[in-house]
DNA sequence: GATGAATGAGCATTCATTCAT
DNA sequence: AATGAATGAATGCTCATTCAT
């Protein structure tokens, strides 16, 4: 589950400048494309939002699409992190573990509803190889799942539905509150909607959900 | 819930006339979107897949946005019809009835997974009045989704939750298939698909899945 | 000082007819044409205003700049016969007679301003032909002038000022309320220019003006 | 009588570089316009006259509208500075004053009699700020012969004629040569044109013309 | 002679990218 | 390494004109 990152040459020699200049353009492309979505947002609003001219820019990167993949490398590298740190942090018993990972998962996913909306929405932008590089990092994703349930399952704590399919669902589910915003805004307020998802995610997967 | 459609103005006088070519539009437009996106797609792309110039083209339409619009409104309709077409053909216990709805929508959508991503993808480059009468569509279909759901709860089908979301939930797994499409192509069949959707569906709800 | 007509053929062969549809397409065109100017002016607009549809229109005409022609013909024949009739009108002493013209003829001007400033504006918009024959027109009315004129001087109506372009720079007085309406506007209203151009006129003439 | 000059922003940061640059796409777009008329103008027509690229013209401009407003703009600040620097070269007596500012007025329009008229028959082409910007200044040089006009009756040099409409009709013959070119020139030299007009001129206003 | 759908060249404008300084 | 003006192919869309019915 090594996270094998697509390079991105840089006229830039000097590594760390990358990688610093880098996140200046992550933060201010993030702004815009959430604004305005990757197509309609330009080169120049870009650079209005990063104080970068479109030489500096394009210093760093090579076209576009690539700052595209720069967002989502940072938002898909955030979110595979918060996963593995909920599910390593491992004190109390299976079950409120899990629950626990999944409170904070949700917590997050909150946070960068729009990101993660971007993302469904603008994956297709991308070229075959940071097409294929995110979509490896969505199935380890859905692996670490796989990982807890098939955990949680031998310890009895969840009740075995021999459904394969299983992971890629609950993985899914998690993708419920960015896409479904908008749907439901009108109808429900944060707490509703994250304990309502949560409560779905356990009650699917034959957990207690008394304590919610 | 009557499917209030936004008008599009045409220069062609005959209703009929403009009908018949706007469905010859969806077609070609349909398949140049789903293979480019709708921003990557030009007009002339439109126009060499109709066989329309762009002056004929756009006798039936105002803006590029109308295209997308009419691919919308063609996929909505058929997707609520079909929905509605499997609520109200009751002749079987709750149980299967409800059991068999599902799987009819989801082979429904299976055929139509391609546009059903585009929308997911592109509702945002629609203009308000568009994406207003589109995301109505959408909570139509949830509503639809919550009155079987209560109605089958009432005949105790069902284990009541009390999960106001679930409609939602439930409504939003339907799009499972499109938007994880390729995360599992390459890992399940068509059959596991539906099937292990199907499921897990069922069995959130509380529903016997002995019979798959 | 015989009109030679441009001629414009028709696909429409009774002759009747092109006449009196001509005439519908004058009276249309003129309002879009007054309203629009007549680049910004489209066929359509001018089918939407007379009833015709465009291969109706284009039985009577050859192409757009015909209708712009028809209507210049038009005007500008009407302005002639005015001042030829006026003039004809002998029956008083000359400088009242002179008098009466001018105020007759500035009349029409106002009533038929908006023509006359269009004519200014896009006499350019013609081809040579056109453009060609209608300033033939405008040398009639300007040669009108010259003998009413000389005829008046040798009376000793008028003071000989022995200014060969004094009856060019008089017509071009006469298209004074025309170009200058915007500007005028706002300072005076309809009797104090009407007068005040007159006054202007006839003491450049050095007539006696008393009587206004 | 300050000239509040309608802003046109541009991309390029650079002052002094776009009023240079401007200067050119005035150059270039004036002998484009003046041989075409605005509309039958193609952008591609002021490149090509201009040696600037579509992209290098916008970086100065927002639309094509604004090179027209650019051209007006250049000419009547000419034409008032040229009036305004006619008038305060006060040494001799206001009679021979009067007609040393006509003279060279008349002969300034003479040379830009095609933008005069240019601007007389595409005025309407503008927007609503840009035409008014520019009506402004045709009202402050209208404005400008009223201040001559009445600072030379109270001098008694021009018999007071009590028309208040008077400076307008005098601002107007100015673009006599302008509007009338075409019917004059194969009547009259430039040397009849211009002493026809200031004769004109000056006996509508009772000022002696002996010396021409 | 009327109808109105079809035609397609042409338009103004944008914007990712480059490159001289 | 930074700047920002220049590049020019490509875009959505219009509209005078034609022509089958």
């Amino acid at each position: 589950m090594t996270l094998q990152e697509r390079k991105i040459s840089a006229n830039v020699k000097d590594i760390d400048l990358v990688k610093q200049k880098r996140e200046e353009i992550i933060r201010a492309a993030s702004k815009v494309f959430i604004e305005k979505g990757f197509h309609q947002a330009t080169i120049r609003d870009i650079c209005k939002a990063s104080g970068f001219g479109p030489g500096k820019l394009y210093n760093y990167i090579k076209k576009k699409e690539d700052i595209l993949y720069l967002v989502y490398n940072k938002l898909t590298m955030m979110l595979t992190e918060c996963l593995v740190g909920a599910i390593n942090n491992a004190e109390k018993d299976p079950s409120a573990q899990f629950k626990e990972a999944l409170t904070k998962t949700i917590d997050v996913i909150w946070d960068y509803q729009d990101l993660i909306l971007l993302m469904y929405q603008e994956t297709a932008s991308l070229d075959k190889e940071s097409m294929h590089n995110i979509l490896k990092r969505e199935s380890d994703f859905v692996g670490l799942f796989r990982k807890i349930l098939e955990r949680d399952k031998k310890k009895r704590v969840v009740k075995n539905k021999k459904n394969a399919l299983e992971p890629d669902v609950i993985a899914y589910l998690l993708a419920f509150i960015p896409l479904r915003r908008w749907n439901l805004r009108q109808r429900f307020n944060e707490n509703e909607i994250k304990r309502g998802l949560i409560n779905f995610i356990l009650s699917a997967l034959g957990m207690n959900t008394a304590c919610y």
